[in-house]
RNA sequence: GGAGAGAUUUACGAGUGGUUAAAGUAUGCGGAUUGUAAAUCCGUCGCCUCUGGCUUCGAAGGUUCGAAUCCUUCUCUCUCCA
């Protein structure tokens, strides 16, 4: 391939790419480029927000680069502070061995295993001493670090910055410089980071990387972005039901958006959607299709039919899905109790507002006695439009 | 090290001894409507079978018939000075 169709991979999507010139020169040189990016393993369960990037890994992968995917096993017992107002809880070492093995399994459905090089960076990072250390730190002052938004917000609005927050940009910066890297990719909330990278490369003597950065997927609601933390996610292990519910739930400026960045349909296509809704297409139905997309590529095109088919059913007609939740209880069991320990609710009071509000059911009809202890046998309980069970009483 | 300010329920934020389980707003949840969209309206938003009881206002003690509100100690945060 040549250099000018290669450049159109690493643009399409792309947020920025600085500096572009610098890009064209490692390109020329027509040899493999070892192309960083870092997660956090926070939790477990990659999400599509992810996938933005890690799509984008696997085009470059594709075209023969090498992909060196670090894990911050070590950033991660900091905890980023990125596009975040407050002090991130810092994860224990068991907790971050337990997440990485999730990644790991979860990317390689979309990238090729074998073309990867999976890194952590608790490997240079652990070795460090503590000179060492203060080596890294003195290479950037406070200021440079409160040009950081997110610092400096913070610091104006009186909240706490604590020292080993600033470390974080630091050593991520410094895991460029181990890695050698020529490229990094990172969402556009991490570009601090990114260029910290460069820097620390600098003054190490190297050839800076370019930095690549992706958009930053919205989640559920929209506005905030998709992460675990704030549970507006759609996980890629979601099951297809999950998923389609998911996507349905997205308010109709926000699929826009998804389409744009999740999709594999080209522009053009997306644009004669855009049309045919302007021309009277219930929108819904364009949700369909990104549904059905997200679903064939993380599970089957089969599951993707019987997703719709069972939306369809659930929603559109009313009925109750097929599968649910089941659970046993004695007789005797109170109905607010069965409620909650049905997870049908958070708590009993809970369960008595529901039923005051007229949100539970047992088999379609409202449950309106407080005190009901249900009949023994086998029932479909249901809380709202989407909570149900089916409860056996012994 | 010194001086000052502050920590309230999911979030912001009222509340300076007694109708305070704690205003208001937002978010959330439920109902109506609908395309499980948006908007709108209504209800609800500590726990416990609950016309009542229990536990909350950074933590622990104390004063009081009674404390989120007063006192003491501690923890944490911020500002200024060094």
């Amino acid at each position: 391939m040549n250099t000018k169709n290669t450049l159109a991979v690493f643009e399409r999507g792309t947020d920025e790419i600085l500096p572009l010139d610098e890009l064209k020169k490692k390109l020329a040189k027509n040899k493999p480029l070892r192309i960083k990016a870092g997660f956090d393993p926070t939790a477990p369960d990659l999400h599509l927000g992810h996938t933005v990037l890690i799509n984008k890994l696997k085009q470059l992968q594709d075209l023969g680069h090498e992909i060196l995917f670090l894990i911050g096993d070590f950033t991660g017992m900091i905890g980023d502070p990125t596009g975040k107002s407050a002090t991130r809880p810092p994860l224990t070492q068991e907790q971050v061995i337990e997440n990485s093995k999730t990644y790991q399994d979860q990317v390689f459905k979309i990238l090729d295993k074998d073309k990867t090089t999976v890194v952590f960076n608790s490997q240079w990072m652990g070795e460090m001493s503590s000179a060492d250390m203060i080596k890294l730190a003195s290479q950037q002052t406070v200021a440079r670090m409160l040009e950081r938004d997110d610092f400096s917000k913070r610091y104006k609005s009186g909240k706490s910055i604590s020292i080993h927050e600033f470390l974080y940009p630091l050593i991520q910066g410094y895991d460029s410089v181990a890695l050698e890297s020529d490229i990094e990719l990172g969402g556009t909330d991490q570009k601090f980071n990114l260029l910290m990278g460069r820097e620390l490369q600098k003054q190490a003597g190297m050839e800076p990387q370019v930095i690549l950065t992706m958009p930053i997927l919205e989640g559920l609601d929209g506005v905030q972005k998709m992460s675990k933390s704030l549970d507006n996610y759609i996980g890629i292990d979601d099951t297809p039901d999950d998923m389609f519910g998911k996507i349905m739930s997205i308010s109709d400026e926000l699929m826009w958006r998804y389409l744009e960045l999740l999709s594999f349909e080209s522009l053009e296509t997306i644009a004669s959607w855009k049309l045919e809704v302007e021309n009277g297409e219930n929108p819904r139905n364009i949700k369909f299709r990104l549904a059905n997309e997200i679903i064939a590529r993380f599970h089957s095109a089969e599951a993707a039919i019987q997703a719709q088919q069972n939306f369809i059913n659930r929603f559109a007609k009313n009925k109750v899905p097929d599968e649910m939740p089941e659970f046993n209880f004695d007789a005797g069991i109170k109905i607010a109790n069965l409620l909650k320990e049905a997870d049908l609710v958070n708590s009993t009071s809970d369960a008595f507002r529901m039923i005051k509000e007229g949100a539970a059911k047992i088999e379609g009809e409202k449950i309106t006695d407080r005190n009901l202890e249900p009949e023994i046998g086998t029932a479909i309980y249901q809380v709202g439009k989407r909570k149900f069970a089916r409860v056996t009483i012994l």
